[in-house]
DNA sequence: CCAAGTGTATTGTTGTATTGATACACATGG
DNA sequence: CCATGTGTATCAATACAACAATACACTTGG
């Protein structure tokens, strides 16, 4: 597995291994990494993005306790086959409400006229 | 003015200071405060939201240090008549801009249809 | 004038978050 | 078997955020 499938901002006020967790929450979601697929090492991950591998392991193990991922001994990680894999779209809606709704609330202290957020963000959509 | 014009979330990961400046930022845009206005004292958002009076004056300080609000000594912080006051919504759009963009990506790596996203979000703006 | 109200500088403390460097235990494959 | 590849436990070093308690300079209203 290339470790160019996680998209990392190192710079970013975001803490990194946060970044790294959310992301896999929504690409496991979404089928996008199949249940039981391996992921990327820590260290290949950790080398591509030029972070440090601790940083890795640590949402690796976050991932894990969340019930994302799997640990093989020696191996590697693997996504999960519990409870998690490909969800509806009613499911995975649920995993963009939260910043959906600080849109919202951005958008109305700006009091910006819905149309022309919606107009935005479909056409941000339309990659 | 009141206190209560500020919503903080003392409990949110996103700092206290941050949240205020983030805040004002946009409320001074829309107009929602008026240039001139003048701001709730430190003691009173600081009171009324129980967090620590250092805390709101660093926050707007930093806002004062960005052109949002003037000092005026001895009697308190005003909304600042600069560059600032009330923008076109060109302007207020591009303040909404970076949060918009991750959505888009959040919604793609979720795999979620285009218009399931914008009906919820038009639902979320029709308050 | 002076009490009461502004914001702020200062110093110190606390708790937490984040990242980093190193060494270790384990499993695999030739 | 052993080099190589996994993840990770451990300890350390910062940095950050918030709080606490003062003291200060300033303005206003009675």
């Amino acid at each position: 597995m290339d470790a160019s499938i996680l998209t990392i901002h190192p710079a970013s006020p975001e803490p990194i291994y946060r970044q790294i967790v959310d992301q896999l929450r929504r690409l496991i979601a979404a089928g996008q990494l199949a249940v039981g697929e391996r992921l990327p090492s820590v260290r290949d991950v950790a080398g591509f993005h030029a972070i440090n591998p601790m940083t890795v392991s640590r949402a690796y193990g976050l991932a894990e306790s969340e019930g994302l991922l799997e640990r093989q001994r020696g191996k590697g990680m693997v996504v999960a086959s519990g409870p998690t894999g490909s969800q509806s779209a009613r499911e995975r809606m649920q995993l963009l409400e939260p910043h959906l709704k600080e849109t919202a609330r951005q958008a109305q202290e700006l009091e910006l006229p819905a149309d022309t957020v919606l107009r935005r963000l479909k056409h941000l959509l339309g990659n």
